[in-house]
DNA sequence: ATAAATAGGTGGTCAGACCACTTAACTATT
DNA sequence: AATAGTTAAGTGGTCTGACCACCTATTTAT
């Protein structure tokens, strides 16, 4: 045995770190296209399930988009899509019920936290509209609700991580207040009490 | 062209599912084998290919870890790779950046709300320890106190999100509080008021 | 009983073949 | 000449089959 054995990486992560050199040399930016998955496995001298295996796994990751027919192409670095995908293994894998409910319900109420600073009175009827819309069902309410106020976030993240839960929360049994909280949320952005929202959401109890 | 066309999902998207579904449904846990890649090409009708193409984005996310020649296990939830390969990639993006830290910042609020509930004074003096260790770094002390608060909250779905976002932040430049932060939480704890703890998150910047 | 050889299962990799989609060049029609 | 339609080439998407390398358990030979 030779006594530095370099930990024979595997071809895909060779190639990762060949694309990465690339980009750099060559100062790919955000937009540019990369070789054809041929091109690449011709030049790096691996087969193109490989270099397919390097692209897949940074697509996931977020740091390049393909378009089909098209090419491969360097995007904007957003973790959104791999925070998704980690989100969704992590909250298959802890998910009692309890953490994903409490952490719901935080997400839910730092997000009206942060919409009432930026709600017009506009915005306050348009929601005051969505709760008295009854032809929806409770659950389907919830998500209008909460979704027109994670939009006024302007956090795309928190909104995306949310949605998430929301939806798991779904294949559970509990997942939405007592009609008079929607009501009163909606009264504390009428009249400015910023420190209601605080103990509403805390002294509130999750339907069953 | 259809009404209503689905998106139409890549093969390697729509295994990554299934797998997840798997996991799932037999109640799979850290270290328990995954289907061989043979196996699972069978089952879920793809080639064996794009079953890779799945298992080795889910490699890089550091979800599950191969062993040549013995098969695929679940491990536990290490983003090593992933961070790696981010760090060496990524472009900064504003907005990103800022939802990412915004959003990590309201979860280690929330943790420290959490965690004041079930404080007792010997803990308190614990996490006093951490801050006055002044052989870490800033990055490694942040990473060690918050890593207590969030395990006193017993919720075990919060401290993995957060610490995915931790892992996150990391590949970018600015990830943590000023030393006043971390002493003054204490006190806030030691002194038991409460109602400081979100006005001393709101008032806090995060450092650069 | 021990050691060696073997067989089967597993991941690692490659080559080649199609398909689906896009674009641009070419051609036929008006 | 302008337009519409066709074609060809390039690209990603996917599958199949073939080996190789590695591990384990069984079998076999000593």
């Amino acid at each position: 045995m030779a006594v530095s054995m370099s930990p024979k990486q595997k071809v895909y992560q060779e190639v990762l770190q060949e694309i990465r050199k690339l980009i750099d040399e060559n100062k790919l930016k955000t937009g540019d296209k990369l070789p054809s998955e041929r091109e690449l496995s011709e030049k790096l001298g691996a087969g193109r399930s490989s270099v397919r295996e390097a692209l897949r796994a940074m697509e996931l990751l977020g740091l390049i988009e393909t378009k089909h027919g098209e090419g491969t192409f360097l995007s904007a670095y957003r973790p959104y899509q791999s925070v998704e995908v980690l989100a969704s293994f992590i909250l298959q894998e802890t998910s009692t019920r309890n953490d994903l409910l409490q952490t719901k319900k935080k997400l839910e109420k730092e997000a009206a936290k942060m919409a009432y600073e930026r709600l017009t009175d506009q915005n306050i009827n348009e929601l005051e509209k969505l709760t008295t819309d009854l032809s929806d069902d409770m659950k389907k309410q919830h998500l209008t609700y909460f979704t027109y106020l994670f939009t006024k976030t302007e956090n795309l993240l928190l909104t995306r991580i949310w949605r998430l839960m929301e939806e798991y929360s779904h294949t559970m049994d509990a997942h939405y207040y007592d009609q008079k909280f929607y009501v009163e949320l909606i009264n504390i952005f009428r009249t400015r009490k910023y420190p209601s929202i605080e103990s509403l959401f805390e002294d509130t109890v999750i339907i069953k």
